[in-house]
DNA sequence: TCTTGACTCTATTCTAAGTATAGACTTTAT
DNA sequence: ATAAAGTCTATACTTAGAATAGAGTCAAGA
């Protein structure tokens, strides 16, 4: 299939596809004579393979290390754990810090309604102030 | 004082302070002869609101807008809640997003123990398969 | 056969908010 | 006098793509 068939199928974009495949992250496909890329299904299987890293928040960069333990299948898996857990840490410290800043916003929203003049403003002078 | 007092003071690095003065957020001070910049108190001043906002993550961009609100106190301060406002809600949508992540993220965890090989990987076996 | 529209190609630029560096100049301290 | 610390500008780098320009290719209809 061409890129085009490949983006649908996968949920990528062109732009996403050639993107993976200039860093290195998904393999370069047999091209026709016209130079157009022509993919098969264990292409498609490593793009998805990708994707869902991807919507898991994986950075490129640990995709590559994932994609290179799943070709070494004899060896341990324990990096691959601890890759999740390290991601699982850095998802809950980014939750806590929107957590306090929500409440910070919240509070701030309070002091202040909108049929002020920007000088009495109840935000501003929080802004300003602390 | 010079830009490494600014900086100390502020707690803003360096090149921040240089970087917000190119994107048109710190006004320009004026310079000694050598050409150093030379900061007072308004500057230290405005620094410091662009620093509150920023840790509040209020973009640049809209940062600009609150200083243009600043030095027009007689307008109405709504759009001044309408972004606090909007920006509440982004944070939201983002604790929502991530705390969904933390949960598929702690499910794929609990799938695979580190004292595996690649090949029998329940982590890796999951982010092929789905 | 010609043309038109849809598809693909590469290469380049842009995004956000800084961080880091190189190479030159100035000031301060010893 | 010299060395260390501070400052200057300009440039490149980071993430994960998105957007664009300009050129080439392919299939269908007139």
């Amino acid at each position: 299939m061409k890129i085009g068939e490949l983006a649908k199928r996968s949920g990528c974009s062109i732009q996403t596809i050639r993107f993976y495949e200039r860093q290195g992250l998904l393999s370069k496909p047999k091209r026709t004579e016209a130079n157009y890329r022509s993919y098969g299904k264990a292409l498609l299987d490593e793009l998805i393979f990708i994707k869902q890293c991807r919507s898991l928040d994986i950075s490129i960069k640990e995709i590559e290390t994932l994609i290179y333990n799943k070709n070494n299948p004899e060896q341990s898996c324990s990096s691959v754990n601890k890759l999740i857990d390290e991601h699982i840490c850095q998802v809950n410290e980014k939750i806590k810090e929107l957590s306090s800043l929500k409440l910070t916003l919240e509070q701030m929203a309070q002091s202040c309604d909108a049929n002020k003049t920007i000088k009495e403003c109840g935000i501003l002078s929080e802004l300003t102030g602390s």
